[in-house]
RNA sequence: GAGGUUGUAGCUCAGCUGGUUAGAGCGUCGGUUUGUGGUUCCGAAGGUCGCGGGUUCGAACCCCGUCUCCCUCCCCA
């Protein structure tokens, strides 16, 4: 017999957690449907020929493979033996866990793109699986909420996006956060005018960490994945457009004069702007930064990250336009656009900033007690009317002693207990306590049932 | 994938430079006389000290390995 245990970066959630987290996936989902997004699932499990080089080097080595069944080290050979474990895993394993929510879109999307009505507007909530190291905030299972638009480039649906991140944290009562919108165009344009056309990839790397590390690091990390002093020197405008918010149109314009991709870039996010303020939002917590970066490869336009802004965890949610998604499934020029909230984070910053409601947990409404095979069997009979009236009622299951069931009554938070016993028999007028002030009053069934209703 | 850290009862932790039967608080369970919980009081159960190996007359304590927790990097929700 060996003790039980939890795999490494996985969670079991209980009854209290589970209603606090139904009550985050409750929110999101009404969100998503509001907009006219429609519910979809996909298998835990897809082929690995479908995950593999969607996430870039790194995502491949996070991916969770599964062994092939059966005898899955048949036919290899001494040789494959000795190539190491990459080359040797494709032969073991043809299978893995989703590791997001977006890649597997694209596959249903290709793979049922003569059904489906254009543009398609889905939502998905499901966990997926990273072989990542866990940290606070960060596991291995985790849930993600992801609504995307497929099939057009209209950025009406950037604008959406940005109201819904608005509408989802600020119904969970979350007033404090940041949505911070970059664009990929810009960042490709911010490497043309620097002199280092088509570098943006490493260059956003170090510059993504410039809140973290500070410009100094940052200008020395850029030396170091090779650029220029030249190129460093020209992108020291990228240090002050962060901080000043009001102009940063007009200055980044200015700038990326020279660069036709980042023009476009700074004209996508400004029509962003005023869709965004044309539907009427008030006090959108909108914030250009033209240092995020995102390690998804496959953006092209628009990226989103948020952050609370009282909770030091990393971002709650993220996405982005991703262009060409459909392409390495066969089917090109279909353009995309999604949002992901990552409950699990939103969940943590919940439990700090205490903004879950109470009363939460509470199922039962009413208990009703049991004395006796009498009085259980009359019992039945009110549990009958009490939960056709819609009410949410338990009879206690044995005839324990009254301490023992009054503690189980409290223990669960149930509000009230209807007692039950002899006298209640003859009469018909019933004992209800309620738990909370300890009141006691004798009541008909009819009276009962209204209190509820 | 690289580095650091942690691991003793269900939980939070004590346990002196290695020395007999490993402790506390909280929680759990039972009782405090037969129809009333959240407060007292009394009592009980519960640990192969993460796991495996080693050093020693003797290891919770020292050494090695391994797993887990948390943290930094990487990356990300």
């Amino acid at each position: 017999m060996s003790k039980p245990s939890l795999a490494r970066g996985t969670r079991d959630f209980g009854p209290a957690q589970m209603s606090k987290r139904n009550y985050i996936f409750d929110m999101i989902r009404r969100v998503f449907q509001r907009y006219g997004f429609l519910p979809l699932e996909t298998p835990a499990i897809e082929n690995l020929s479908v995950l593999m080089g969607k996430y870039g080097d790194e995502g491949d080595q996070l991916l969770f493979k599964i062994l092939n069944s059966g005898n899955f080290a048949e036919g290899l050979t001494e040789t494959q033996l000795q190539e190491g474990y990459k080359k040797l895993t494709l032969k073991v394993s043809e299978k893995g866990l989703r590791y997001d929510l977006t890649v597997p879109f694209a596959r249903y999307v290709v793979m049922n793109r003569s059904d489906l009505v254009m543009p398609f507007k889905r939502y998905q909530i499901q966990p997926v699986w990273r072989a990542d190291r866990p940290q606070r905030g960060r596991y291995r299972e985790f849930y993600q909420c992801d609504a995307d638009v497929v099939g057009t480039d209209s950025l009406l649906c950037e604008a959406e996006i940005v109201l819904m991140i608005h509408e989802v944290l600020r119904g969970l009562g979350m007033e404090s956060f940041t949505v911070k919108i970059n664009n990929r165009k810009i960042l490709s344009g911010i490497a043309e005018v620097i002199g280092a056309p088509g570098q943006e990839g490493p260059m956003c790397v170090a510059i993504d960490k410039l809140d973290k590390i500070g410009k100094e690091k940052v200008e020395e990390e850029l030396k170091e994945r090779g650029f220029s002093a030249e190129t460093i020197e020209k992108l020291q405008p990228i240090f002050e457009l962060t901080n000043n918010q009001t102009d940063i149109f007009s200055s980044l314009r200015v700038w990326l004069e020279g660069s036709e991709i980042g023009s476009k870039g700074i004209t996508e996010l400004e029509e962003v702007w005023a869709k965004v303020d044309k539907f009427g939002l008030s006090q959108p917590q909108l914030q250009l930064d033209v240092t995020l970066a995102r390690g998804l490869s496959y953006y092209t336009g628009a990226i989103f990250e948020v952050k609370a802004n009282e909770v030091q965890i990393g971002s709650i949610s993220g996405g982005g336009r991703y262009d060409n998604l459909t392409g390495t499934f066969g089917m090109p020029g279909l353009s995309g656009v999604g949002i992901s909230f990552g409950v699990d984070r939103i969940y943590d910053v919940m439990e700090e900033l205490k903004l879950f409601p109470e009363n939460q947990s509470i199922s039962t409404q009413v208990m009703i007690t049991n004395f006796d095979a009498d009085a259980e069997a009359y019992g039945l009979g009110i549990l009958r009317q009490l939960r056709e009236a819609g009410i949410n009622a338990e009879l206690y299951p044995d005839a324990s002693k009254l301490k023992k069931q009054f503690d189980y009554a409290d223990r669960k938070l149930i509000p009230y207990v209807l007692i039950i016993g002899s006298d209640e028999i003859q009469t018909g007028i019933l004992s209800l306590k309620n738990m909370k002030s300890g009141e006691q009053q004798k009541l008909g069934l009819e009276h009962i049932l209204s209190i509820f209703a």
